[in-house]
RNA sequence: GCCGGAGUGGCGGAAUGGCAGACGCAGCCGACUUAAAAUCGGCGGCCGCAAGGCGUGGGGGUUCGAGUCCCUCCUCCGGCACCA
């Protein structure tokens, strides 16, 4: 650059225009989705955030991979949605109200506040005209709305059940929400225990095997996975073992082996079994008894853990195989858990590594009757009889038989005696929804003495929250204390009745969230034509934590609207991303607690929005994350200074050379190379090359500039293309530098650059050629070289030669294009 | 234990089975400057004076050719975990 120009360009100070730019795009509008646009609608979505207080550099990546793609789809011609809100009902909230004495509602409105001028400095194209926040009234109105529609549906109902419960945040827990080997709670890390409580339950297991369906969704295989192993679908059959009591049920178990059936040796029932009190014997009954007081007793750590060596108690009573009527003595067992199959199983020690350990406790027969083709048979543990080529032995008529088909037959016997049927099994559990705090949504039902439970009447919602209330954790939810809250109507006889204390869990209000979004401002949940308009979402970004979360309860729900004919598609999130998680610089997942929480707010005061943008796609892939280390940030400041001095107008300083021509086809070679590039890294969430080939663009500019292109029109092509490429990226700096070219307002409503394959092509390649695998020279040749002559480039090279000794090649290997391979004899 | 994902320079990372280390950071050298900062240019896997050799967690294999595909082992991260 000389003197001249470098005097006539402004300094590089984001500061000086990027809070600028947002104000007029606030002001214009820019961003705000239409629905009366005629053209294709897309929908981009990321995970509203909790709002917890600040915004940290996790937000600021999480909401930066989808603004760019949904700018780019934006400059591609569509109609992009990209709303942003709150997710504001939840504990810490609560907790702040206990620990320091403020109101929710207040705590929560100003953390909404703060976390939206925060959210504004990112320069993303949110549409902030349909933001919605959860704990609003006018939300969680439909949320009750919502729950009323899924009671009378049938899929909501109440149930007294065994919950998770945490004993530090006084609440139950869903299952999702108890996690790791410790059982602890997902939000404090306390480990839970079991009670007994009448629970509102939404019946998402009518849909287990709907969501199993991952067809016509692009979605990550791990979070496919995920869903898959967490509603865990066994098949297998369900077996009655009669008891040798009078006018007592048989004992029903389910097993996904029924081809071992003549190797069972005793029965096990979880202590919570109801037949246990029923079967056993005066004599086992002080035994019994203490045992299953002490399984109630015991933590789901001490329960479930699978080190522990497993103990049960004999109850003295006998059932029958109802295929040998052998007898089979009646145990109770810990390992044998109550909410899954029928909480019983006929244990099958040779062929069960659960069942094995316990025969061989209590000295109980172990026989194999499930052995290899080849007869030979372990005889030391628990042989598990899983493969293809077995048979089943000591089995009566079933003798000989191979495994695989004696599943089947085996089981259509049972069903002949109506002693059996062919059953499925799942893991997953009905979704626990109440929550005994106060800071959520209400669940919008009453109690009457004479007509029970029944739900708030439509015109009578919203349920409103109390606001003067006592926050104490009491176990009982803080409204329970509340009089005025309390006393209700019949909706039914007019009566006095009880109102439900429970509010939901937030997950209930985030599986409906997007549906708002397309009408937030509806006296309806969402207007219909609005969700038909704009519903599914095209593509959802969010973090891979979600998985068996919000991610399976927003399915569960789209498809129950479905049904209830409210929606008329049967998934919400077409395409879904998982972004990286930043962790902090020590490696730990960011929080206060252990104060490695990185906050933008300085980076962006001393490089601006853009750079942090950058700098947090360049970092590395964006599904991958990885620890927090600002150093690099430095290079993309250059980066975009060096952008900014490409980019000014008019520069004049050109100087004529002899070869411009060819310069001027290698930029624009350049500039469409760059095109391609950014094009299909973009569309692969690869913001990272993306931005490396920008840096490619921007320092062949700078090389044509220097070279004396200032001047030319290929030189301007280049700069405008390198502004609309980098504009998804870095929105500031390119409008700026657009505007000072006296371009028309605003780069964002450009058209993406367009890609000419022809004007990419190199005029010479480099050929390596190889020896045996290894470079010993290069060839530059056209791209029209014949092969022919190529190949005898290669040979002819001295190295290839000094490498062949003087002995012909044995194979020649010519990959046009790529590199010439000679194998020696 | 089961199911995923990942191991590449001092660091972040790049590489449709075809030149390993693009693009950056940090570093070193140089230009500009009285000087520094900023900016610009250059150098940079390891060993070796060189020729050359060795290099993508370890070991084996397929291939003319492997970071990439196959087998096996190790380490780290995430999820699930007595689910019959």
């Amino acid at each position: 650059m000389t003197s001249e120009t470098r005097a006539r360009t402004e300094r590089f100070d984001p500061a000086a225009y990027e809070a600028n730019w947002r104000e007029r795009w606030e002001r214009d509008g820019l961003y705000q989705a239409r629905d009366d646009d005629p053209r294709d609608k897309q929908y981009v979505l990321t995970m509203y955030p909790y709002p917890s207080g600040d915004l940290h550099i996790g937000h600021w990546y999480a909401a930066t991979g989808p603004d760019i793609v949904a700018r780019v789809r934006r400059m591609h011609g569509d109609n992009v949605m990209f709303p942003m809100g709150f997710d504001s009902f939840g504990l810490p909230a609560e907790n702040a109200a206990i620990d320091r004495g403020v109101d929710p509602a207040t705590w929560t409105a100003g953390n909404i506040d703060r976390m939206r001028a925060q959210f504004r400095t990112m320069g993303c194209m949110f549409d902030w005209t349909r933001e919605v926040v959860t704990s609003d009234p006018a939300y969680y109105h439909w949320t009750q709305w919502l729950f009323v529609q899924f009671f009378k549906a049938g899929l909501a109902y109440r149930a007294m059940a065994p919950v998770d419960w945490c004993p530090k945040d006084q609440v139950v827990l869903a299952r999702e929400q108890v996690e790791g080997v410790d059982r602890h709670c997902w939000r404090c890390g306390t480990p839970v225990i079991k009670r007994d409580l009448e629970q509102w339950f939404f019946r998402i297991t009518n849909y287990a095997d709907e969501l199993l369906d991952f067809s016509g969704i692009d979605w990550p295989e791990p979070i496919r996975l995920m869903q898959t192993n967490w509603i865990g679908r066994s098949e297998g059959a369900e077996i009655d073992f009669p008891v040798e009591a009078d006018g007592v049920d048989p004992i029903r178990v389910f097993t996904t082996r029924p081809d071992t059936i003549f190797g069972a040796t005793f029965m096990v029932l979880a202590p919570e079994h109801a037949l246990v009190s029923v079967l056993t014997t005066p004599e086992q009954r002080e035994a019994v008894d203490s045992y299953v007081v002490a399984a109630r007793s015991e933590t789901e750590i001490e329960r479930t853990s699978t080190e522990r060596e497993k103990t049960g108690v004999f109850i003295g009573a006998y059932a029958v195989n109802p295929l040998n009527n052998e007898r089979i003595p009646i145990w109770i067992a810990d390992y044998v858990l109550p909410g899954y199959g029928t909480g019983a199983i006929m244990a099958v020690p040779a062929h069960d590594e659960r069942d094995f350990a316990f025969a061989h406790r209590y000295d109980l027969p172990i026989r194999y009757v499930v052995v290899p083709a080849s007869g030979e048979l372990p005889t030391s543990e628990a042989f598990a009889a899983h493969e293809a080529d077995e048979v089943l032995a000591d089995s009566g008529e079933f003798g000989g038989m191979p495994a695989s088909e004696a599943i089947g037959a085996i089981t259509q016997q049972l069903v002949d005696i109506g002693l059996g049927s062919f059953a499925v099994s799942y893991r997953l559990r009905d979704w626990l929804i109440s929550r005994q705090r106060y800071w959520g949504a209400p669940i919008p039902i009453v109690y009457c003495p004479d007509h029970g439970a029944q739900p708030v009447p439509e015109e009578q919602l919203p349920v409103l929250l109390p606001s003067d209330v006592d926050f104490a954790p009491t176990g009982v939810s803080p409204l329970q204390s509340d009089a005025g809250f309390l006393a209700a109507e019949c909706p039914v006889c007019g009566g006095p009745a009880r109102r439900d204390t429970d509010t939901m869990d937030t997950f209930v209000d985030s599986s409906w969230y997007f549906l708002r979004y397309t009408s937030p401002h509806s006296a309806l949940a969402w207007e219909p034509e609005k969700a038909k308009l704009w519903m599914p979402v095209d593509l959802y970004t969010g973090g891979a934590e979600h998985a068996v979360l919000h991610l399976m309860y927003a399915r569960f729900f789209v498809k129950a609207l479905r049904d209830m004919g409210m929606l008329d598609f049967d998934e919400p999130f077409l395409a879904l991303r998982n972004q990286g998680q930043i962790l902090g610089a020590d490696h730990q997942r960011m929080s206060k607690s252990r104060g490695n929480v990185a906050n933008p707010d300085e980076l962006v005061a001393r490089y601006g929005s853009d750079a942090v943008r950058c700098f947090l796609m360049f970092i590395g892939p964006w599904d991958q994350g990885g620890p927090w280390n600002p150093s690099g940030i430095d290079g993309i400041h250059r980066f975009l200074g060096r952008v900014w001095s490409v980019g000014q107008p008019s520069l004049t300083d050109a100087v004529a050379t002899n070869d411009a021509d060819e310069l001027e086809r290698a930029l624009r070679r350049a500039t469409h190379v760059a095109i391609a590039g950014v094009s299909e890294d973009v569309e692969a969430f690869r913001f990272n090359t993306a931005l490396a080939k920008l840096m490619e663009l921007t320092n062949a500019v700078t090389r044509a500039r220097e070279a004396g292109l200032g001047s030319a029109p290929v030189y301007a092509d280049a700069v405008d293309t390198l502004l609309l490429l980098l504009a998804p990226m870095a929105p500031h700096i390119t409008e700026e530098l657009w505007s000072r070219r006296g371009k028309p307002y605003s780069i964002h409503q450009q058209a993406w650059p367009a890609y000419d394959p022809a004007l990419a092509a190199a005029d010479t390649i480099e050929l390596p050629v190889q020896v045996n695998g290894k470079l010993r020279d290069r060839l530059v040749v056209t791209p029209d070289t014949p092969a022919e002559e190529i190949e005898k480039m290669a040979l002819g090279s001295e190295k290839v030669q000094a490498h062949l000794g003087g002995r012909p090649p044995k194979r020649v290997i010519h990959v046009p294009g790529k590199l010439v391979n000679i194998v020696t004899p």
